[in-house]
DNA sequence: TTCCGATGCGTACAGTGTACGCGCCCTTGA
DNA sequence: TCAAGGGCGCGTACACTGTACGCATCGGAA
């Protein structure tokens, strides 16, 4: 779905050429550059192969359509128009994950919900991926982190993870979207990292370290995040919630225990009061004191 | 692709039916069930599709077929032979997710790389699904413990931990895969469980404790892991690996800080030296030291 | 009138997982 | 000897995915 094609398709060679041409100045700004017309008859293309090399120049910002005369290459600014129904389709894509998780989320599926032709939906989107993208930071935008915030940097680091432990819970989906190490597709998140970057501020980490304490606490809410959407999934797919699944299970842990394997285990096991059931959001309570307390003698020593 | 099917297909209504008469006693174990031909001609469906519901309850162990003559009821035991075809499939799965990721590993493909035909595979195999749990737990079958143990619970909990992530490095797609709320799935990760439990066996937890600390350090490992599946798969679909990426966002950053947004972020962003790079191997290892950390005060304070 | 760009949408393609059915072959009981 | 048994192997087909491409049309400017 979101493959590197090994050689280019029809309009991006189209787009690619205008670009080429731009970036040399063969095209300054302000010249017009060829009809979508012209450029289908010198490529033999269909016209609307050709205007779609320009639409997508067009939305990077290279070229402006003037609905006067033709379209001319760029100096500033791009069009904000159709932010709208972007926010609209974004939104109604988290409905739909929301409600039945992201495998359930199709690009047919969502301009049913729309009551749009399929197609429609690229006037307003490059790709599936970068409506992911925009689902993401969208949830991340519902972020609402206090202001001011509690004081010490323990106290707003707990906050900070709550509320992001909170979006995941809300959108169980995300955990499958976001990824740390490609932050800027997601705008909203440099807020939420400027936040934690302003709690560790009082501490006499430096900026490696600091990244770093971010990087872990993220990852171990995500870590929780992942397996409860996986729990989520699973449900939604086979409608057996986690009770009758272990219901369903204790047949084998009993075997296992009977024929003397994994001692430990079946010690645990024993150990656990009947109709234990894990509750996942005490466990990250659990985890979240745990990492903080390792975090104080981290700040500790490095201090 | 793992959706529960609203009505049951022609061959699951054969098998459920055979299945009823031999819970109900109706078959006792040793009858011979009907033939294919048999069961084909009263359901009015072909011989094959007789034939794979037969196929299926052997394969759960109800029936037995004996090259003699006919299908029987099963008393006891169920065939082992095909295990190693099973295991080829298997290991071929899972070298394809290595190299090129678990997006690229379809059904087709595995079928071209085994050069069998396509439909081979499902004589060995119930469903992608079913490869996939297969492959988890073979990859599962990798961790390779010390034994006996180093000494003290922290020593232990470390080393447990750096093996996982080892599997983790080996096999990114693992992350995507593995949940600890069905663990059933995986037979060989019941072993590590119990090593775990072993490790906390000197500590004065309740089995509760012990096994949401278990829960808590494999949440933070695969947290840590999906992120780096995910850098692994966006390296492998764009080319693009992070060092390039960010060069190509240092601009935007750049913007950021200067339009005085996010200053505590890029306060950060500035303190970084030059040329930074997040090592993820040293960035796990602090988080470990922080979580056992962590898990220190949990066990001085529970015990 | 003629050309421009933009819009909207249908068609089609390459890909997915996998259910179903045909046909062959070997074994075996009658 | 010979049907009938079962197994195996494989091809076909279906429902589904994301999305490239192309046709038809429209409003406006030259």
């Amino acid at each position: 779905m979101s493959r590197a094609p090994l050689s280019p398709l029809p309009y991006q060679r189209i787009a690619d050429s205008l670009r080429r041409q731009v970036d040399s100045g063969a095209l300054p700004a302000g010249a017009r550059v060829p009809s979508t017309r012209a450029l289908a008859r010198t490529w033999k293309v269909a016209t609307a192969t050709a205007a779609h090399a320009l639409q997508s120049l067009v939305r990077e910002g290279v070229l402006v359509a003037r609905p006067r005369s033709g379209t001319v290459v760029a100096g500033r600014r791009a069009n904000a128009t159709a932010a709208l129904s972007r926010a609209r389709v974004v939104a109604i894509a988290i409905a739909m994950a929301d409600d039945e998780g992201l495998s359930a989320l199709s690009i047919r599926g969502l301009a049913a919900r729309l009551c749009v032709p399929v197609m429609s939906l690229y006037r307003h989107v490059r790709s599936k991926d970068e409506i992911l993208a925009l689902m993401a930071d969208a949830a991340l935008a519902e972020l609402s982190l206090d202001e001011p915030p509690p004081r010490g940097w323990r106290a707003q680091l707990e906050h900070a993870a709550r509320v992001e432990w909170q979006i995941f819970r809300k959108h169980p989906w995300l955990a499958r979207v976001v990824h740390i190490s490609r932050p800027s597709a997601m705008p909203n998140a440099m807020g939420y990292v400027n936040w934690v970057m302003r709690a560790l501020d009082a501490t006499s980490l430096d900026g490696v370290d600091k990244l770093r304490l971010h990087v872990l606490l993220h990852a171990f809410i995500q870590g929780m995040a992942v397996n409860l959407e996986a729990e989520t999934q699973a449900i939604a797919d086979t409608g057996i919630g986690e009770e009758d699944y272990m219901r369903s299970q204790a047949a084998r842990y009993d075997a296992v225990a009977a024929a003397g394997q994994f001692l430990f285990f079946a010690k645990m096991m024993r150990d656990l009061p009947e109709e234990f059931r894990i509750d996942i959001d005490e466990l990250f309570e659990r985890g979240l004191t745990a990492m903080l307390d390792g975090f104080a003698v981290t700040i500790r020593r490095g201090g």
